[in-house]
DNA sequence: TCCATTTGACCCAC
DNA sequence: GTGGGTCAAATGGA
């Protein structure tokens, strides 16, 4: 069982090595088409195509692997419990009994649902806590907050859970504010897998790249500085919803899959600071389910230098 | 008095 | 049967 925990997280991390890498080799060509005359360095257009092509067929790859080495059982929604399970017998499927699955159980969550990470609980929203548990294996409480406005029949929810002993805490949302009140303060910028699709596909074209700014970049700033934490990736398409929504590259999977963005994510001209951090969360993935991944390797990602044409 | 938080109990998916 | 999510009474602060 240990092993098997041991592959696959080796495998996590080689797909988000892989995904990180066709990333950087997307941005470098978005930078590329945006800027045709520019020079940089010695990789064609068609190389890094080719870079993000293999990436992303490595990524393919490799999940295929995991999904081959994970038992059904704890890809569908269910966490692992830590040495209870018992073997699987090759191709076959080996059903656990009830004591076997007990504290393995995570109820299934709703389509619009969305996580983020950040040091903080505070989101600008206006949350009324109704709730405290003792969640197993967890050392912390989980805490459930509803709308202030729920009276106006806003269903939005969210559940903070400190994580271990680091200072961040994992929030996660269910249901959009439809309530006047906090309208403004949505805790995160957010957009449907399938609208990164098209955006991709209008990638393709290069010429509808765009890059939004905030409406008030300093206070998008403030609330980064504030919040500490920033998800990362590429700014070039703007979301249907009322705030200004980053995008980034989820890449190819099953639909419903969304992206978090905190504010602040670097764009020509923004002097933000680069302390990159990140989680991506699918609200419903087949096989997936809850595999939320920090990407602190972005770090390595120089948007400053991509942007500004020093690299 | 109103509103937010706490907390034990209950419901229900697994 | 168990754990996670929610309810609602009790409590406290403004």
């Amino acid at each position: 069982m240990r092993n098997l925990n041991d592959n696959l997280h080796a495998m996590e991390r080689r797909l988000m090595e892989e995904l990180v890498q066709g990333k950087s080799s997307a941005i470098i060509l978005q930078t590329l088409l945006h800027n045709p005359f520019k020079d940089e360095g010695s990789i064609s257009r068609e190389e890094l195509a080719m870079k993000i092509l293999r990436s992303f067929n490595n990524s393919i790859s490799i999940a295929s692997s995991c999904a081959s080495v994970v038992p059904s059982a704890q890809i569908s929604g269910a966490v692992d419990c830590g040495g209870g399970g018992g073997s699987t017998s090759s191709g076959g499927r080996m059903k656990k009994t009830a004591k076997d699955r007990r504290g393995c159980y995570k109820r299934k969550r709703p389509l619009d649902s969305w996580t983020k990470v950040s040091p903080t609980i505070e989101d600008g929203g206006a949350w009324r806590k109704y709730g405290q548990k003792q969640i197993l294996n967890s050392k912390y409480p989980r805490c459930y907050y509803r709308c202030t406005h729920k009276s106006q029949g806003c269903k939005a929810k969210k559940q903070v859970q400190k994580m271990k002993e680091d200072p961040l805490y994992q929030t996660t949302y269910f249901n959009h504010h439809t309530c006047t009140g906090t309208q403004a303060a949505l805790p995160q910028h957010i957009v449907e897998l399938d609208q990164i699709e098209s955006n991709l596909l209008s990638f393709q074209g290069s010429k509808n790249i765009h890059y939004p700014k905030p409406a008030n970049a300093s206070s998008l700033k403030q609330e980064f500085e504030n919040v500490g934490t920033q998800t990362v990736g590429i700014p070039y398409a703007k979301s249907s919803a009322n705030t200004s929504s980053w995008l980034g590259n989820v890449g190819p999977g099953p639909s419903r899959c969304k992206q978090v963005f905190s504010p602040g994510i670097p764009v020509p001209g923004d002097d933000l600071e680069e302390e990159v951090s990140g989680l991506y969360s699918c609200a419903s993935m087949d096989r997936f389910h809850g595999l939320d991944m920090e990407v602190d390797q972005l770090g390595d990602i120089d948007f400053d230098e991509m942007y500004n044409g020093n690299m």
